[in-house]
DNA sequence: TGTCATCCGTTAGGTACCGCACGGAAAAGT
DNA sequence: ACTTTTCCGTGCGGTACCTAACGGATGACA
């Protein structure tokens, strides 16, 4: 009983949460507090101590590493399915990355210290964090894969479908400067790849504002990183 | 008392292990088999179950994500101060990556099913396989950025700077084909870069013999990636 | 000692992406 | 309406690495 949820709240909320069995998501939900995501919000920087853990219940947070602190690189994406600050509950009480807000949307914070607590008590709530961690380890692997296999404007596909996913929209702004740190290239890199693009009618751009066109099209220009890392995301709860 | 343990030990066997108090160490050595880390063995295949973990004592396992089959890369590496088959702690029964002995060594392996109940009943053990777990994310991590940012030069220069480090020897046997995949790129990117290094008197190649003529050049020589692993490796236990 | 398999060296042409520099257009502030 | 800022387009040279093919040297094995 415990365990069957209505899937809407499920598609609605951290599913990570949405994984507790009713008892324990009661007590843990007095522990959180509502935090907004706000659009290129730093909510960790590379290094620094992990005072709080958020689980997204909508919008899309970057994780980026860093090298020397001038090149950045995204490496991974959480959402709903995940948690923001995953190193507290591995051990370490800094963030080796950065974490970025990419998309907006609504989270759960929790201090840090009961974080930890809860994950002591609660069962369930350690085994899915092991789940997810694996998923995050998938994720940041085939980013690996994908760096050094995948040509710029699949990867460029990749990512505007993953974000398409995961803001449930076919619209969003982001500048190409933007996308190439996140992708790891110079910016024109990313004005040729999305003139490409562009040009056989798949999206539409326009001074920061990206727009789906052609969903299917998108697809099959993406690397299979995608359907990898998507096949991953469905399976934590 | 039980935390302190002599150094050599410490140097000489798994780190994992050697982390526990000699109560629980005394109880899981019995359920510890020997094994033989032989050169080239693939101990998981991509995809596969997991029937035994492997702490190693000595050698180089290498951590080989997979694409289509065809193309394989290294993005990551186990030797004492971890274990081969984390998946089955964080709660999949199934390898994700290949792994593939890269130096040859000596392991003690362990029955999934014993390593599950220990990682139940011993919470020393449990927290040391999340450190772990933040080591391995930290190495994966660092691969996409190397792959992304870094020479072939230079991350030759690495990798041979990690195998010479847990092989403890300045020589060792491999072809430029088995490096061609680690490092994903063709053969023949291999013998430039190492024809570029033979040139300048760092290392000796000969015929799947490679041997190490100066360290410190090959430091210069490696990306930051190296000494960014080595400090990760060094605070797991 | 010859045969075979393995491993390495070399060449030649192609391309994706980099680095840099500059110009132009839209938006935002005043 | 003007400036200022942000963001995008473009061109040109450079290079690291790729694709492909082949030839040559070394070691293994009979």
């Amino acid at each position: 009983m415990d365990d069957v949820r209505v899937p809407t709240k499920i598609l609605s909320g951290n599913q990570i949460l949405a994984s507790l069995p009713a008892a324990d998501l009661k007590r843990i939900s007095a522990k959180l507090t509502p935090f907004e995501l706000r659009f290129g919000e730093i909510i960790y920087e590379a290094g620094t101590p992990i005072d709080s853990v958020y689980f997204p219940d909508s919008g899309l947070v970057s994780l980026l590493a860093t090298l020397n602190g001038s090149s950045v690189l995204e490496i991974g994406v959480v959402s709903r399915e995940g948690v923001v600050g995953l190193s507290a509950f591995l051990g370490t009480m800094k963030s080796r990355n950065r974490a970025l807000v990419q998309g907006e949307g609504h989270a759960r914070s929790m201090k840090t210290t009961d974080f930890l607590e809860e994950c002591q008590s609660t069962p369930k709530l350690a085994e899915t964090l092991r789940h997810y961690t694996q998923t995050l380890i998938a994720q940041i692997s085939q980013s690996a894969i994908c760096y050094r296999f995948h040509k710029i404007d699949a990867r460029l596909a990749r990512w505007l479908l993953v974000t398409a996913d995961c803001m449930r929209a076919d619209e969003f702004r982001l500048t190409q400067e933007f996308l190439s740190f996140m992708l790891g290239v110079r910016r024109e890199a990313i004005t040729n790849a999305a003139h490409r693009m562009q040009g056989q009618e798949v999206i539409n751009y326009s001074r920061g504002k990206i727009q789906i066109l052609n969903r299917n099209a998108l697809e099959s220009a993406a690397c299979v990183c995608y359907s990898i890392i998507k096949e991953e995301l469905l399976n934590v709860g």
